[in-house]
DNA sequence: ATGCCGCACCACGTGCGA
């Protein structure tokens, strides 16, 4: 089984890059984040044409997240229930029946919580902090049902120094001050991994390189994209890394996929 | 390098992202 889960930072930008590559990855599964667009304007037909059923979280400018699947699946949460906020779609929950196995995916992407207003941006790590905390308690949902869990998204946060190419430029922000990282290493108790640094302890994999300068070129980049999985599919864990060739197309992203795959 | 780029839109300027 291939995964993949990728900021496209607008699917409508990004269609002819983001299918030539979906073509040739083929993952199984795959989450976007900022789609940026309405759900009815989704590219439903080039996903479907490509054997995939589509699940689709959207709304007008901003956000965004879906789920493409070559398994069948029920939807099982449009955002997190406890969480009070309706105008940003940030998380798409579903159900993989695959054979007789079942399992829940999730398509995740956390607030950034940054703002160059510092009264601004503490209302926003809040938002951020709350937002994690509703996360948690539908992971525990998740967990106590048993079922195997795989996580795929843009966490908006690094977890430590070899995922960020200067973390005195983040000290005390948003993406890597201590309150967040908790929010991460608490998944631990759900029985939840980091695919990619399960595989690779030491080495980086930034999955988002800003737009100015040669920050691609010259790898100044930040790994912020995570794939989360549970015990089940960390047995079967086989490989796990960025695919940085749709950053190196025209008019990428300023993400890159992250990619996954499992023995059967 | 606290937005130097790129995206979207009640669009030729503004809000937003990391």
């Amino acid at each position: 089984m291939k995964i993949a889960t990728f900021n496209v930072n607008s699917i409508k930008a990004r269609t002819g890059s983001f299918f030539s590559w979906l073509k040739k990855y083929n993952p199984d599964i795959v989450f976007l984040q900022e789609i940026k667009c309405e759900t009815e304007n989704f590219l439903f037909l080039e996903c479907e044409s490509l054997g995939y059923k589509v699940a689709v979280l959207g709304q007008k400018s901003y956000n965004g997240v879906a789920v493409l699947s070559k398994y069948d699946f029920v939807v099982t949460s449009e955002n997190l229930p406890q969480f009070n906020d309706d105008t940003a779609m940030r998380y798409l929950e579903v159900l993989i029946k695959k054979g007789k196995e079942k399992f829940y995916v999730a398509s995740v992407y956390a607030p950034n919580g940054c703002s160059p207003d510092k009264n601004v941006e503490k209302e926003k790590l809040s938002y951020k902090l709350h937002w994690f905390d509703m996360l948690y308690q539908r992971l525990l949902f998740l967990k106590n049902s048993g079922l195997p869990i795989i996580l795929g998204g843009d966490f908006n946060v690094m977890m430590e120094s070899i995922d960020v190419y200067d973390e005195n430029k983040f000290v005390d922000t948003p993406l890597y001050v201590k309150e967040v990282k908790d929010k991460i290493k608490a998944f631990e108790f759900i029985g939840l991994h980091d695919a990619f640094r399960l595989l690779h302890p030491n080495i980086e994999g930034y999955t988002f390189w800003d737009y100015f300068g040669n920050s691609f070129v010259t790898n100044l980049g930040l790994r912020i994209d995570y794939i989360f999985i549970s015990a089940k599919f960390a047995e079967t864990l086989k490989l796990c890394r960025p695919d940085k060739t749709p950053r190196m197309m025209d008019k990428p992203s300023d993400h890159t996929a992250l990619i996954a795959e499992f023995d059967e």
